[in-house]
DNA sequence: TCGAGATCGTTCGGGTCCAAACTATCTCCG
DNA sequence: CGGAGATAGTTTGGACCCGAACGATCTCGA
């Protein structure tokens, strides 16, 4: 395959290139193989898992999310999904029109707007979340499975300190 | 801040709201740590450090690719910033209408495209990075510094294993 | 009670994001 | 030499993504 570089080629022209500037390389190789892990854990677990059932990553978060919380208030989504308030607006939008969920303006509170899985979100969730699991055991079978807890700790450091 | 969830919060509703379904959940605990850690950690540094250079986070990551590179071919670049050659097309577009790299037609070959910053792309990474990398030491700052390195390499391997 | 300010979800505009279809180019075998 | 197939980048169509602006609703103090 031509052009294409391992990741330790890159680091090393990384090293090579910056060489001479005041940085921390260490910090620098953790944040780039995060994202260099969640992206391609999430593509994998796109092509695989999700693009049979035509959901998005994002849909499939939102849907998850609800589900785990039986009915969720949109603020509450959108912070655990990861996505703004606008983004997660568009997005109930694409899955209340596949007829997944449904929207219910709050009674107490006029603004608020909860969200609940439909009989069809929640027979898809029961049955998708099983192999969205055996995605997610295949991506990290690589990692020594005594360390896994440890490894969940130390992302979570790093959610915590880029919350401010 | 009322309707917010700590993170333990979340994975206790998961566990009991799963609780009986053979699920691996350390496997999910490490995804989903994953997800939320990149994503934090990408919100805050387009936030903090590429909202004033008014760019993307892939934008970004196209230009470094570039730069440490030197010159860069399309498909490698893609590769690299983790998408796909139809996205990756949409974004030279842009950075090149903003005068931060060109495109050059490969002279052996006539169906390459090389990727090369402009003077005032180069002068525009050579600004941003060191601040970028400060972002990078302040999502890193809540981990023991001498785990770096492991941590890294975790990170690595649970990209082999979703690379296939 | 009544309005200033806070908070909620939606809309808008511009930029990703991808698979699939497409064009252009190269390779290589007959 | 010539064309079938492989390969590279672009276009297309539909969905996501965000900040900013917006309208609706609530809160609370004078």
């Amino acid at each position: 395959m031509p052009g294409q570089h391992t990741l330790d080629e890159t680091e090393s022209q990384v090293a090579t290139r910056l060489a001479g500037m005041d940085l921390d390389f260490e910090a620098m190789a953790v944040t780039a193989n995060l994202f260099r892990a969640a992206n391609a854990a999430r593509n994998q677990m796109e092509r695989t898992v999700l693009a049979k059932s035509n959901l998005t990553w994002t849909g499939f978060v939102v849907l998850w999310v609800a589900w785990i919380w039986e009915s969720a208030e949109t603020r509450e989504i959108a912070s655990e999904a990861g996505v703004s308030k606008a983004t997660l607006s568009g997005v109930l939008t694409t899955l209340e029109g596949r007829g997944l969920l449904v929207r219910k303006r709050g009674e107490r509170d006029g603004r608020l707007v909860t969200v609940e899985l439909t009989t069809a979100g929640k027979r898809l969730m029961k049955g998708l979340f099983p192999e969205f699991n055996k995605a997610e055991r295949r991506v990290t079978r690589g990692l020594d499975s005594a360390q896994l807890p440890a490894i969940a700790e130390y992302l979570r450091q790093i959610t915590q300190a880029a919350s401010d």
